[in-house]
DNA sequence: AGATATCTACGAACGCCGTACATAATTCAA
DNA sequence: TTGAATTATGTACGGCGTTCGTAGATATCT
């Protein structure tokens, strides 16, 4: 059964995965996910179309690679369990950025769940801060999920929102909005098309959601020292 | 230039749009997003392929077309300054589950920004509810945008994440965990793959995120209370 | 009525896509 | 040297969104 220690036959291949991974996902940050395709990537790479399944079973594991590629940037402080809100806040601005830098990458979290190792390193640390900081196992996995499609659904909207073409036909619609059909949004209007919409929106959403966390805390901290055994 | 009160010559169209989006959207419902093709819907509809492109400039088009279906089905009850918070909870509950009903809409808020008729009419009530529970003008768009990121996100992440062979992968990774490499998922296994780990995060994730909008309203009310004019 | 303009419906075809398969070329162990 | 294992290549298939030329239906105008 351990006889897998055979030799390797055979010619050596001419890339890494990670080659292949961070080709694709530089393919993508330059001309968008649906830009990546397996014969493009073949092309860019110098080889046959084909020879890319030599590497990957599926287009999907690729696409899974060049997640992990992205994840790996997300840099991880020790965790402190004082320090718990700013550890958060700037892990969550750091996936944030690393999700406006790749744009295609964000969105793919709404499309499979995220697995890969090196963002599991990312749920690890998250899950770890957030039980230290006081909450139950149940609340820190939801506080997890909820904190993550925060994080990334405003990264995807953001890159959504500021593909030019789609400035453009806000902007139009945001002008010609009838006051009298949608008077809230016809006196927000300005506020709709300002540029930085997405960054204010993920900072504002951020630190409500950690407030509303902290108030948690604090709820369950107090109820158990108040009837610390219900006898 | 009025003049394009002229009749209307030819065959009268089969279909209306409202009929071809809600058949597009129940195969969605039915078979995923992925499962709507132009050829599909077009033999579904009993029609040729390209008879379509009479209805829908784009399968662009018609997507909208689906979305602005989904979005007809949130009701909206009459704004109230005192309740907003119950209001906005039971809206973003309603939003949430129409996510859940119909998978691939949700995840399509990230691909373009929802400009739709209907989907419109919810930005404006909630723009108008926030306004009036004592947000800013540019803190109420900020705000609401969480808001939708967090609840059709979630809806997108749920549905992603309820795929049978999605969660007997994830069951399958989440046991083979190695509690030396990722000790806090290792402790948190359990509630990693229980099964309405959505629901739970969704619900977390908009009571803290309220709780934290309705603390900025208090803190603007009283600096606004403490000094009125600055004199 | 007939002619005409305008609309819907259709079928064929184009250029993409992901990928299965057969085959050739390369490299190691025996 | 021989043979097995592995990578690389070219061809081909079915499906996709979409374009285009054309045929049929119908409301208006002469």
């Amino acid at each position: 059964m351990v006889a897998s220690e055979r030799r390797r036959p055979g010619p050596s291949p001419r890339f890494t995965h990670e080659e292949l991974a961070g080709l694709a996902l530089a393919i993508m940050d330059a001309h968008g996910s649906a830009a990546l395709t397996v014969r493009r990537l073949a092309q860019e790479a110098g080889m046959a179309t084909t020879a890319l399944y030599n590497y990957f079973p599926s287009k999907d594991d690729l696409l899974d690679a060049a997640i992990d590629a992205a994840a790996g940037e997300i840099q991880l402080p020790e965790p402190s369990a004082q320090a718990w809100k700013e550890q958060l806040t700037s892990v969550a601005r750091a996936w944030f950025q690393a999700g406006l830098r790749h744009p295609g990458v964000a969105r793919l979290r709404f499309d499979r769940p995220l697995q890969s190792s090196r963002a599991l390193r990312v749920t690890d640390w998250a899950i770890a801060v957030l039980c230290a900081a006081g909450l139950s196992k149940p609340e820190a996995v939801a506080a997890f999920k909820a904190l993550t499609v925060l994080t990334l659904g405003s990264a995807a909207a953001a890159v959504a929102e500021s593909r030019p073409q789609e400035r453009q036909q806000a902007a139009a619609r945001h002008a010609s909005i009838a006051a009298t059909e949608l008077p809230a949004m016809a006196a927000v209007a300005a506020e709709l098309t300002s540029a930085l919409g997405g960054d204010q929106a993920f900072e504002l959403g951020l630190a409500a959601l950690l407030d509303g966390i902290e108030q948690r805390i604090a709820a369950a901290r107090r109820s158990s020292q108040g009837r610390p055994h219900r006898h």
